[in-house]
DNA sequence: CCTTGCTCGGCATATTTATTCAGTTTAGCC
DNA sequence: GGCTAAACTGAATAAATATGCCGAGCAAGG
């Protein structure tokens, strides 16, 4: 049974990759993958992934991912990105390794940018790596010791 | 008679600065302004501002100006950031170096990694430096041309 | 096995937002 | 002025979203 949460990806990759403008169209889409679930389900899931419906000027509509700028919270949203897309984070020196679904590198890494905090020198993001270089290999060790506390 | 203009501004203001999570909401706050308009009204206002209604997660929502983080455009956001905040761009081998006003780093190695360009391979940023790691010399030397040609 | 307490999701409906239609105002332009 | 086209808005309503309530499923503890 596909949980809440392998449908909550399949919504954030829809709406990602896709023109959609209402609820009902994710949860057509959400049909053809074989996922059924009313509108409801989907306005809770898109109040839970903070999803937006993003007007596009001339009277159209789209949702989106939230843009970060909209967010107060940077832990509360890079804790919510680590639980829906990061894989694996690792540790090698003052180098932490982090190993996240396709795509979403880049994304991640902003967010990381933004705690904007004195031990991380900056970050390096691929396809679906993120490298944050830390100070020191002590501080590293905290700051792994954090972001492994995110999945909680 | 104050314009739509002015409605618009006034909308602007409030709801960056009160939250507020319904249109008839700010049917309220405008006529306590003296301005009286229909919820139908502030529809319209709220597409042409292109304003977001953000879930804030309990289950409550606020309305919020739309940052420039949705922009479909990648190419142009980068001009724009490029003409804005970039004071130098140079490259050593395979590596091009962008140094940009202080903090604004992170935002535009972001849009680039957002360029999704198969010559990079990836972008490292702190305060005020960018790094752009890039395959070969070759494919360097045409992403700089690239980059120089943003501040025409 | 039986509770208790949770999470999840459907159904029905309340709430909120978008749009249609029509009336009014505004801005040219002759 | 008078005429026309476009911009603007309210009232009513359609469309879309959020939510109260309930039942199903599941886990921990007795």
């Amino acid at each position: 049974m596909p949980s809440k949460e392998y449908r909550q990806r399949l919504i954030e990759e829809l709406v990602e990759n896709e023109f959609i403008s209402t609820q009902a169209e994710i949860a057509e889409h959400l049909g053809k993958r074989g996922i059924k679930v009313t509108q409801a389900t989907i306005s809770r899931d898109v109040n839970e992934l903070r999803l937006v419906r993003l007007p596009a000027g001339n009277g159209q509509h789209r949702y989106r991912s939230t843009p970060l700028a909209a967010q107060e919270d940077v832990v509360g949203e890079l804790k919510q990105r680590f639980r829906l897309f990061v894989r694996d984070v690792d540790r090698g020196d003052n180098l932490i390794v982090i190993n996240t679904d396709e795509g979403h590198a880049s994304g991640i890494a902003y967010v990381i940018d933004k705690l904007d905090r004195e031990e991380i020198v900056g970050t390096l993001a691929g396809q679906n790596t993120i490298l944050v270089i830390v100070r020191s290999e002590e501080m590293a060790q905290e700051i792994l010791e954090e972001f492994e506390a995110l999945f909680e």
